[in-house]
DNA sequence: TGAAGTTGGTAAAAGCTTTTCTCAGTCCAA
DNA sequence: TTGGACTGAGAAAAGCTTTTACCAACTTCA
C-alpha cells in the first residue's frame, strides 16, 4: 500500500483524492510516491463503500452483432472517460441464459443495464422492469416509464425517398422486409407519404435473394417500370442491384437504388456502392450510455421514447 | 441481510456455502429464507476477500467484430457456467485508449485478460507481458512464453484444396489477400503442397472487387482456364463467383469455388452459397476462456502456440 | 463423576477504501 | 499567560462477505 511509502492510510487517501485538509507539500509527496510505485486503488473496495462499481451491463439478443456492435462502440466511447467498463452479455433469446447473465451482473453490482437487440418492436426474453438499478433500452422495446432510444425510421425513410424525388425520380418502388416488423411499416408509411401510392410496396424477407426476386417480379409486370428502388435494407438493395445488372439495366443511370442500414460490408461492396440510410447506432449507444450513467448518479431523466435522426450516406447507386 | 431473517452473519455464510459445521435443519432453514427474500451475496465484497472478481477482460482491435464476435461468444459460453463475466473493450489500434482500458480492467481486479484481434501476425498496441494477471492470446500474436490460440490455416487450406482434388478438379487457382499476412502465406504454402505449382497464386486485397478482378485476369490469359478457385476469404470468393457468372461460366458445373472464413453474411448469400473453411473461432474462444480461467485459479498451463483445426463447410459452390 | 471429545453456533478479523471524528500542536488575541 | 480558532494528520468506522478461532453445552467413556 502507498501508505507504507509515506504517511497514514487516511492521509494517503485524502491526498490522492484531493479531499480533506493537509499540507500542500505532504499532498504532493504522497502523489509523487504513489505515481512512482504505480499505486492504483482497488475498485472493488471503493465500490463496496461508494455503492458505485463503475461498471454497466449490456444485454443483447443480437448474436450476429449487426446492431449491437455499433451500439456497444458508442456506449464504450461515451463511458470510458468516466471510468466505466461494460459487461457484454449475449443471450440468444434464451430466457434462462438471460436470467443467468442478469443475476451475474446484479451480483457484481453494476451501476445500470442497457438492453439492446435486433428489432425495435420486440422485448428481450427477460423482465428488467423491477430491478434496483437503472435500465435503459436501446434499439429494443422498453417497458412502461422506461427510457428508450430508437432510430427514427420514418424520418430516415423520408430522407431516402425525398432524395430520390429530388434527383428527378418519379416512379419509386419500395422493396422491403416482413410487414410484421414495426420499422417496415414505419418506413413504408413514410414512403407512401412522400411518394404517394403510385407504385406498390413489396413485402418479403431481409435477404439478397428476396431483393433479386422482387426486381424480377417488378420487371415481369406489364407497363412502365420503376426508375428508382427504395429498399428496406442493404441486403435487399444488393440483391436488387445484382438483378438489375443481370437484366442489363444500369445503376444509377437507368434506375436509382437506395438501401437502409449502411452496413459497410454490404453497402460498400455492392457494385456500384450503395447510397443508404444510416441509423446512427453509435450515437444511439453514446446517448444510451450517458443516460444510464445519469440515472446511476441519481440525476433525473424524463422517461419516454427518444427517436434519433437517421443520416443519408451518399454513394454511387443513385446518381443525381 | 439474510442474517436478519435467521441466525448470525457467519452462520448464514456457512449455511449458504455448505461449509463449516452446523445442524442440517438450521442450514436448510437459512437457505430457504435466503431464497425467499432473494438474497444474493455482493460479489464486490466477496472479491475483495477472495482476490477473485469472477471477471475477465477481452481486449480487441477488431472494431468490425468479424473475428471478435465469435471469439467472444465462445468465451462467454465457456465461462458463464463458472459465474465469470466479460468486459469487452474495443481499442481501435489506439495505444492510449488501449492503456486506459487495461488500467480500468486492472483496477477492477479482473482475474485475467484475453487479447484478440483481426490478424494472427500482429500485436495489440499495448504491452500485456508484465501484468500480475494471466493473459491469453486468441487470434492475435502473443508474447514469448504466453499461451496463444490460433486457427490452423495450413490445415484449413489443405482441407479445401484436397476437397477440390477429390471431386476431380485438376487446375486449381488460388486468389488470396496481401502476401504480408502470415495466414496468406501459410494458406498459399498448403495450397502449393497439395496442388503443386501448376497454377499461379494471385495476391491482392481482402475485397470482393479483387476477387472479381482476379477472375478477369485469369480468364484473359491465353491457355487453359482453371476448373477451380480456392479463395483467401469469402469476400474474394464472392467477387470471383460474380465475375464467373457475368462471363457465363457456371458455378459449380464449370468451375468450383471455395472460400475461407465462413462469414455467414457473405458465404450464405452468395449465389450459389459458398463452400468455405470455418476457422472455428467460437471453439477458439471457448478454449481461451477455459485457459485463462485455469491460469486464474493457479493451475499450470503449458505455454506455447496451440493451433486449432478448421472445418470445411460444404455448400453448393463446389459440386462434387 | 470427571476428563475428553463432539456439536452447533457466535465473535472477530481480514480484505481495501473513503469519510468522519478526534487530537495534538500552533498561532493569535485578549 | 490563557483561551479560542485553526491546522495537519491520524484513528476508527463502515461497507459486505468469508474464514478462523473460540465457546458453551452436550455426549461419551472410564
Amino acid at each position: 500500500m502507498a501508505s507504507a511509502a509515506g504517511v497514514s492510510i487516511s492521509t494517503a487517501s485524502k491526498a490522492l483524492n484531493d479531499t480533506g485538509r493537509m499540507g500542500a507539500e505532504t499532498r504532493e509527496r504522497v502523489k509523487r510516491i504513489a505515481g512512482e510505485i504505480g499505486y492504483r486503488p482497488n475498485a472493488l473496495a471503493r465500490g463496496l463503500l461508494s455503492k458505485r462499481s463503475f461498471t454497466i451491463g449490456l444485454l443483447t439478443n443480437d448474436t450476429y452483432g449487426r446492431f449491437t456492435l455499433p451500439v456497444m462502440a458508442g456506449i464504450s466511447d461515451a463511458l470510458v472517460d468516466h471510468g466505466v467498463s461494460v459487461f457484454l452479455c449475449a443471450i440468444e433469446d434464451d430466457p434462462a441464459l438471460a436470467q443467468t447473465h442478469v443475476d451475474a451482473m446484479l451480483d457484481k453490482q453494476v451501476d445500470g443495464i442497457i438492453a439492446t437487440g435486433k428489432r425495435l418492436d420486440r422485448r428481450l426474453p427477460v423482465d428488467l422492469s423491477n430491478l434496483h438499478v437503472p435500465v435503459v433500452y436501446a434499439f429494443t422495446e422498453g417497458t412502461q416509464n422506461s427510457v428508450t432510444f430508437r432510430s427514427d425510421d420514418e424520418q430516415g425513410a423520408r430522407l431516402a425517398v425525398e432524395w430520390l424525388a429530388k434527383i428527378g425520380r418519379r416512379r419509386i418502388a419500395h422493396i422491403t422486409g416482413p410487414e410484421d416488423f414495426f420499422s417496415v411499416r414505419e418506413r413504408a408509411g413514410a414512403y407512401h407519404q412522400v411518394a404517394g401510392h403510385r407504385e406498390p410496396v413489396l413485402y418479403g424477407v431481409w435477404s439478397e435473394s428476396w431483393g433479386h426476386d422482387a426486381v424480377e417480379q417488378l420487371w415481369r409486370r406489364p407497363g412502365e417500370k420503376p426508375d428508382a428502388l427504395f429498399c428496406g435494407n442493404d441486403q435487399i438493395a444488393r440483391g436488387a442491384v445484382d438483378a438489375l445488372r443481370e437484366r442489363g439495366i444500369k445503376v444509377p443511370q437507368d434506375v436509382s437504388v437506395i438501401g437502409f442500414d449502411n452496413w459497410e460490408i454490404v453497402a460498400a461492396q455492392t457494385r456500384p456502392p450503395l447510397t443508404t440510410v444510416d441509423m446512427e447506432l453509435k450515437e444511439l449507444g453514446r446517448q444510451a450510455g450517458l443516460t444510464v450513467l445519469a440515472l446511476a448518479e441519481g440525476r433525473a431523466v424524463e422517461p419516454g421514447v427518444r427517436k434519433l435522426p437517421c443520416r443519408l450516406v451518399v454513394r454511387q447507386s443513385c446518381g443525381g
